[in-house]
RNA sequence: GGAGGGGUUCCCGAGUGGCUAAAGGGAACAGACUGUAAAUCUGUCGGCAGUGCCUUCGGAGGUUCGAAUCCUCCCCCCUCCA
């Protein structure tokens, strides 16, 4: 076990709101004493089994409480999937049912356990302990807490200002994360900065039931690939953990130079110091920046994959970008063989386009190529025999085999 | 319950009878450039075998040669008053 010292400096790496360092020193210092490890629970929508860098720089963090023998909650939010969230501010979620929180969940230990370790992991519903509230518990809950307390939420407030709906509901959503905590006698929470009002709720509920109020940590939120929003599936700027390499070595490798520190700095397992040599190293040009994000998109690929995976993606990204030749694997189509077939019909029936229309504006611009040859006259047909290797842009590819 | 405001193409948002497939911005896609799928610049951005036709402006009807724009009913959202 290290020491105290170490112990925090690592739970500190990274963390923007420590809320109470000194309780979580106290804390600390009784579980090393009692050898009973802290509870530490974070939350997660089962709604979006899908995992992304993101999500990671939380999991990333668990995984520090972990390795140092304590507890982990991984809580899975499915009360709240299964009523659906409806205030349709982005898009309507749709209510999950029974089956699908299952799937999810199924979905979610096996991505997240390609970081945590599963022994010392335990994945818990709140369905558990919120199905069995009554209508009396609910308002009692939400009588412990005043409408003027939840507008110090800023979501709820520039919402409210702007003259966007809020549902009453979306009032309880707090205090369920809140009793959560109650629930299951949290020690540690953690969660993004953006759930820093949510989290500080399971402190006041628990203080009011007479627990000893959760130590809140929240770290960061990555910024996506664009490098301004923060990483969403719904903006569709992420990099989903399950992706295959090459996609993952893209992406990485497409992020600014600016926001790839930031990667480090959130995502890395390299030290801080090391980072910071990578920098200066960087700056004074004894390293290219392409170098440092190679490096970076290595080190994430191989992690949710392997390192012969990252190799293997390095090889086909620089064959196909740098080089403009073709990746190892194309998707292949089948199309009927006929006489002829029109180049625009073509690529849609190939999936490259979404309409001839389109197919045509990509021609114009110059974007498609068949068996390497660009088009150039969008009424172009060519004879639907035997295979040809349709182009559009710089990486979508499909073989076509006419049958 | 009363009064007022609003629902526009992927998103935000302009548009009050024809010149509007609908300004502008964002996203996305393509081209150039580049170490990169970054940045920048340029272009495209409803569909269709095609410069013509079809579908679109919350929904359904109606007026008109012609409607996102006018009328009727309905649905939804917001604000204020009660």
């Amino acid at each position: 076990m290290p020491s105290l010292d170490e112990q925090i400096a690592l739970i500190e790496r990274g963390i923007v709101d420590c809320i109470s360092r000194d309780e979580l020193v106290k804390k600390l210092e009784k579980s090393a004493r009692t050898g009973i490890p802290l509870k530490v629970k974070a939350g997660f929508d089962p709604t979006a089994p899908d995992l992304h860098l993101g999500h990671t720089v939380l999991l990333q963090k668990l995984k520090h409480f972990q390795d140092l023998g304590h507890q982990i909650y991984f809580l899975i939010g499915d009360f709240t999937g299964m009523i659906g969230d409806p205030t349709g501010k982005s898009e309507t979620r749709k209510a999950l049912t029974v089956e699908q929180v299952a799937q999810n969940a199924e979905s979610y230990k096996e991505q997240v356990f390609k970081i945590l370790d599963p022994a010392r992991t335990e994945v818990v519903f709140n369905s558990t302990w919120l199905g069995r509230l009554n209508s009396y518990d609910m308002i009692r809950l939400a009588s412990e807490l005043t409408v003027a307390r939840m507008f110090e939420r800023e979501d709820f407030r520039t919402r409210f200002e702007n003259g966007k709906p809020i549902s009453i509901h979306e009032f309880l959503y707090p205090l369920i994360q809140g009793y959560d905590s109650v629930a299951l006698h949290a020690d540690v929470e953690l969660g993004g900065t953006d759930q820093l009002f949510n989290v500080l709720m399971g402190r006041d509920l628990q203080r009011s039931r007479g627990q000893e109020p959760q130590v809140v940590l929240t770290l960061p939120l990555l910024e996506g690939l664009d490098g301004v929003n923060k990483m969403s599936k719904s903006l569709g700027n992420y990099i989903g953990i399950t992706e295959p390499p090459d996609s993952i070595y893209g992406k990485v490798l497409s992020i600014s130079d600016e926001l790839m520190f930031r990667y480090y700095d959130l995502v890395s397992d390299l030290s801080r110091h090391e980072i910071a040599q990578l920098k200066q190293q960087m700056e004074k040009g004894q390293i290219h920046p392409k170098e440092v994000k190679k490096q970076l998109a290595r080190e994430l690929t191989a992690r949710f994959h392997s390192p012969a995976a990252a190799r293997e993606a390095e090889e086909n990204f620089e064959k196909v970008f740098q080089q403009g030749g073709l990746p190892d694997v194309i998707p292949e189509v089948r199309l009927p063989a006929s006489d002829e077939i029109w180049v625009p019909q073509l690529l849609v029936d190939a999936g490259l386009v979404s309409s001839t229309s389109d197919g045509r504006r990509m021609i114009q611009q110059g974007a498609v190529s068949l068996n390497g040859e660009k088009v150039s006259d969008q009424s172009t047909r060519i004879s639907a025999v035997g295979e040809v290797l349709a182009k559009v842009g710089k990486r979508r590819f499909c073989k076509v085999y006419f049958i």
